[in-house]
DNA sequence: TCCTAAGCGAGACGGTACGTCTTGTCTTCCA
DNA sequence: TGGAAGACAAGACGTACCGTCTCGCTTAGGA
């Protein structure tokens, strides 16, 4: 059907202006009314492709999500660590939104937990049954924290390193603490 | 004076009505009003006190960062990490809207902002002049980071170790990289 | 063309449609949404057979008007009144619909007009030049007014008399005063 | 209490704001926003002082009928009709919004039925029991019809009449009508 | 029998008003 | 004179309709 490549134009006209808009804003300040203005698109139309603001933003960054999936498909340790910090610096303002903005507490929190299995399962592999889960689960939630706050300090500090020093540092951090902890190689 | 006995007998009145909000709602949906309602205050008395919501939730943590500094005298690898992991347990429900809460971002940046300094200094004190000043921020960073996220996920997760266990986690999780990325030991 | 045809029963439907949806509602409460759900017909559909809800509306009035002209060729004081009130006791709903629905008040207006203008006509029969014209014209207009007052006033209490004593009470209400006002007999 | 005298401006900034606008727009299309832009008055404040567009406008006619009653204790026949012309005359504008506009049956139909129960009343007391009540009720319907019809007309042909031949007209087009209906002298 | 234009359903869309909600300021009164 | 009470202006929110539009399907009537 026609109608969805129309309703994709729309949708891909919303999140442009919103993307625009964060530019100079703050995702909190960005008003539903400047993001339609931006789009040309009514109001009505905004709200039957997406419930809230918020929902709007989720879109974004379930959009990034799969770009980054597709990214990369080395071996790596954790992550491809370093494909990552590649592609968060080439969408640095919408990242830096995410991480810093006000009002995206929400988004911070999902993908946060996304990320959290994402490590889980990896430990697992490596540690078979043998440890209490909830420490497993605490040191998941622990590498991405680190992970996060890396990728926030490095946009916050204008990209003082390269990504794949950033890959280095990711690692040398985290890696000996979880190794020491678990008693393994990673 | 005496007006002042009776302001802060105002302000405390607002400050509890805060936290008793606060056991059952998020910090970002409680409203003005609610606030007031519960403190049996006028609207204009709240907004001579202070300035925002905003400021209200800072002035409460202000408080906080006041006893914690009171509370331990003992010597310390980074920071009294037991006696914090303490002082949340007894605050956990500001804490929690705090680490977790929707529009908190603001508060958690002073709070990471203050902390950066301090572990940066403690670093420095270690390590002489002879790193580059970016990494030893970055690396302060990242321990702020890692405290501020595991006291997140221990309240999260109905705190499910002791003071003493998280204590030691910490240590064990950010130690070792810390020590491997400058070659030195803590 | 046979194309009329089809589109003769598209506007068929649509007209139904409205008519069963003024059984239970105002006129004013009821969607083209609504009408065109019923009448299982596009929206552009409708737009391009009416104007608007209120042009379907005059068009349903519209051919009320052409049968009622049919229906009657007996003599009569001013108006068929039995038979008048005999055909809007057939199309009761309709008729309630736009004396007292809101929103139709531009029918309700159009209407009066054109019996305005019969019931000047008959006056000047009767009376000559001699009256001055402003005062014809609005005893023409109170006659119509009466008339209607009297429709939506039996729709409303559910038609307690017949349309013959209906007919008797309009003259008995109508005639004294205009006979005494122009000083004839009608 | 001054909240209410406060109160009191707002509500009569809005009113007249209303009346302003009913100069040159018909009642329908005028919208809650251009209200409140020409009362400088603020899109809350509006909802809390009226729950519609409809409830504002019914004050201001309850408004007109505290004044109106006030106006005339001479006897009359049914009505004090010469004052409630000139009532009308003074605030044309508004009677007229009020009588031919759209979206203003509500309040007709209220006003309708007030002046029906007057006119009740009043013919009850001439008939004693002898009359079948819905008979009566009908003529008074017919009564109050005869005046709104009249009252209408009046205005949209610019008052061609004084309020006192308004008076004689009504009266000679209404009483022989209802004093032979019922055989009774009015 | 095939072809082509009209009529149509489905529904996306821009636009606009609605009534609700919350914020921070301002005014009034009372103790 | 400071605080309680609460009216107020401002303006964003999400909902509801409107009238326009684009898109393919279906269905005659002329070739």
């Amino acid at each position: 059907m026609n109608h969805d490549r129309r309703s994709q134009r729309t949708r891909q006209a919303i999140t442009d202006a919103l993307i625009e808009l964060m530019v100079d804003q703050t995702y909190n300040t960005i008003t539903v009314q400047e993001i339609i203005d931006r789009a040309n698109v009514g109001r009505s139309t905004f709200y039957s492709h997406y419930a809230d603001k918020d929902a709007l933003l989720s879109s974004v960054f379930e959009q990034f999500g799969k770009e980054l999936e597709l990214t990369s498909t080395r071996a790596y340790q954790l992550l491809p660590i370093r494909e990552l910090f590649e592609h968060v610096a080439e969408n640095h303002r919408q990242f830096k939104a995410f991480l810093w903005g006000s009002g995206t507490d929400f988004l911070f929190r999902a993908v946060h937990g996304h990320l959290d299995i994402h490590f889980e399962k990896r430990l697992q592999e490596k540690l078979g049954e043998e440890k209490p889960p909830v420490l497993v689960k605490m040191v998941a939630h622990h590498i991405t924290g680190v992970l996060m706050t890396l990728i926030q300090w490095w946009l916050d500090e204008k990209k003082p390193f390269t990504p794949e020093e950033m890959d280095t540092y990711f690692h040398q951090l985290v890696v000996p603490g979880v190794e020491q902890m678990f008693g393994i190689r990673l």
